[in-house]
RNA sequence: GGGGGCGUAGCUCAAUUUGGUUAGAGUGCUUGACUGUCGAUCAAGAUGUUGCGGGUUCGAGUCCCGUCGCUCCCGCCA
């Protein structure tokens, strides 16, 4: 016998038929001389009645041993449920199924937390009874939606002629980026190979190879510390494509979100997105990921505080730094508790200080006031914007810092003051990131983005004048303050990657020796093109309003990255090491 | 590598500030009663290595040291 319909799928429309349901006990209501049993599965719940008069002598003593979690089979009638008990929370409320015969297909140990509790329970308890927790529908309910944004995703970039092609798991490990994870090889004795970071390199080959477009629900791995939006295992959904320039990417990817938007949320997403140069989300909004859902710009006061006679601005000011500021509304009426609090943020945040002024009817409040003229004030405050009632945070010092510092103090102020609405998505593209980037602990220059990552500007002139100020043909997608996805324009010309690794101060032997393949490939012919790698789980989290990436991955690791359902990572035989031909340290 | 938070009954938490009688509550669990409940109700009962180890003390869930686990953040994450 097998279930003829989903406990979610009952209603008034199949009264009086006979039914076959199978499922799992979600709670039941013994009555003495009635037991009601919710019976649930991944389609919802259905209301069993078990009576006597419906049932032989052996069965009703059997239903009322059932227990939280027993799978059943229940055989029986659909008949209506009597005037006044329907119940409007679940779906076959309408409904009841008059048990007629029963089968307990298995039972269940006493669950170590309720299935059916709406409750929260500690997350490492939930991710050692993955399986239990899994049961739950507010759970079930995130893996669902996810399947629906991947389902989305892949018959939109199927309708744009992209060919699914799988690549290795088991890489070359290369320079550059996170730490890899490695896998040692027995038949390499001590060899190893490397779990992709990502298969960017795979991808631009397929782009040589003439595949023209590219995507891949890619699984990718980082060997770094762990956060709530960082696990060790994540999925991409990784996209390449041939003889493109960066519209085209946008214009893709906007499609895809608009789509993903009507098919699962039931919403219309507004397009183009917001475009914004990494300088200028740098200048106003002190961070390269803005969270443009509010306002609360940081407003640039170097010029206007430059004669001021407060030594702290002085000597930032002549020492080539800068002075910035953001208002925070309505919060002139801050205690100089509170606001000795946000200065301690700031400090925690690197600042050297916080500086601060209330703006109020008799003027400007602050223990600073008296260094400012009525003039410097009036100009302060029309530069900021600031009115009445309002709070002025000044952050003085190197300009990175300040944009650092004030961009955090925006997203806490934010956070406080509640200026960031629900259910209100915001994209953003970031464009015109710089190429480079200076590595103080390698002292040499390194990738921003990647070192396949065309430059801007390839002429040598530029290159030779100021490398800092070289420009890349990356972008990053940002929605709500959270970076969800990146790419570029890559390098097709051998020539220009050769360039690339020599100024990250890779010579060209060991170019030759780890990205030879690259190397030869570009020579063959290879295409102009480029793409983009999506975060899919963060994207998914975003899009279900979850805190932890760790809501939409079904089996996610702790933050010291181990499994708490199976206990990996392990130790493994003596054996196995012996096959691979390692041995440990400290048994030398 | 560093900083913060948490760890008490199966689960969620109280008792920790100020060391002091037998470590409590809700829920779940067990048993009984009950023919219309849906967070069923009512009655009775069982359940503790206070994460682990050490120390201080007449006395430690509470204070100190160490350690383990979970978590948030910084570093790190091209």
């Amino acid at each position: 016998m097998k279930r003829t319909h989903t406990c979610g799928e009952l209603s008034t429309k199949h009264l009086n038929e006979q039914v076959t349901l199978e499922g799992w006990v979600h709670s039941r209501r013994d009555h003495g001389g009635i037991l009601f049993v919710d019976l649930r599965d991944r389609y919802g719940l259905t209301q069993v009645v078990f009576n006597p008069t419906n049932l032989t002598e052996e069965d009703y003593p059997k239903a009322e041993s059932l227990r939280d979690e027993y799978v059943i089979l229940v055989q029986g009638k659909v008949v209506p449920r009597l005037e006044g008990t329907e119940n409007e929370k679940i779906s076959t409320g309408e409904i009841e199924l008059v048990a007629e015969h029963f089968e307990i297909q298995n039972i269940a140990q006493t669950p170590p937390f309720l299935v059916s509790e709406e409750g929260e329970i500690s997350e490492s308890l939930c991710l050692k009874y993955r399986f239990l927790d899994l049961r739950r529908p507010m759970v079930q309910n995130n893996f669902i939606q996810r399947h629906q944004i991947v389902r989305t995703i892949r018959n939109y970039l199927d309708d744009n002629r992209f060919l699914d092609i799988e690549t290795p798991v088991l890489c070359r490990s290369t320079p550059e980026g996170a730490r890899d994870y490695l896998i040692p090889s027995r038949t390499h004795p001590r060899e190893f190979f490397a779990l992709p970071q990502s298969p960017q390199l795979y991808k631009q080959c397929l782009m040589m190879a003439g595949m023209d477009r590219y995507y891949q629900v890619a699984k990718c791995f980082r060997d770094e510390d762990l956060r709530a939006d960082r696990q060790p295992e994540f999925t991409q959904i990784d996209l390449e494509m041939s003889f493109v320039d960066e519209d085209d990417i946008f214009q893709l990817i906007e499609g895809l979100m608009k789509s993903v938007f009507a098919n699962v949320l039931g919403k219309d997403l507004e397009i183009p997105f917001l475009r914004i140069s990494y300088d200028d989300a740098m200048n106003r909004f002190g961070s390269d990921k803005p969270d443009m859902r509010f306002d609360m710009e940081i407003s640039d006061l170097s010029k206007e505080v430059q004669d001021v006679d407060f030594r702290v601005f002085k000597q930032v000011i002549e020492s080539g730094g800068a002075v910035k500021c953001i208002v925070a509304p309505d919060c002139a009426k801050y205690s100089s508790g509170e606001i000795d609090k946000l200065r301690k943020k700031a400090e925690s945040f690197g600042a050297n200080g916080l500086a601060w002024f209330k703006v109020t009817s008799e003027g400007a409040q602050s223990p600073i006031a008296k260094f400012f003229t009525s003039d410097q004030i009036e100009k302060i405050q029309k530069k900021s914007g600031a009115s009445e009632g309002d709070l002025l945070l000044f952050v003085a010092g190197e300009k990175n810092m300040v944009h650092d510092v004030l961009g955090k103090l925006r997203l806490e102020m934010a956070e406080r003051l509640g200026l960031i609405k629900d259910d209100l998505f915001v994209f953003a593209w970031v464009t015109d990131f710089p190429l480079l980037e200076w590595d103080e602990e390698a002292s040499r220059y390194v990738a921003m983005h990647h070192p396949f990552t065309s430059p801007k500007e390839c002429d040598q002139e530029s290159w030779d004048a100021n490398p800092q100020n070289l420009r890349a043909r990356a972008y990053d997608i940002v929605l709500n303050g959270v970076e969800i996805g990146g790419g570029s324009i890559r390098i097709h010309k051998k020539e220009v990657q050769e360039k690339m690794f020599s100024f990250l101060g890779i010579s060209t032997e060991e170019a030759n020796d780890k990205f030879g393949f690259l190397l030869k490939a570009l020579s063959f012919g290879a295409p102009p093109h480029g793409g983009i790698a999506l975060g899919l789980d963060r994207l998914v989290m975003l899009l279900l309003g979850q805190r932890s990436l760790r809501d939409v991955i079904a089996f996610p690791k702790t933050q010291k990255a181990s499994c708490l359902l199976s206990a990996a990572p392990s130790e493994v035989d003596d054996s196995q090491l012996k096959g691979l031909s390692l041995k440990f340290l400290d048994e030398e």
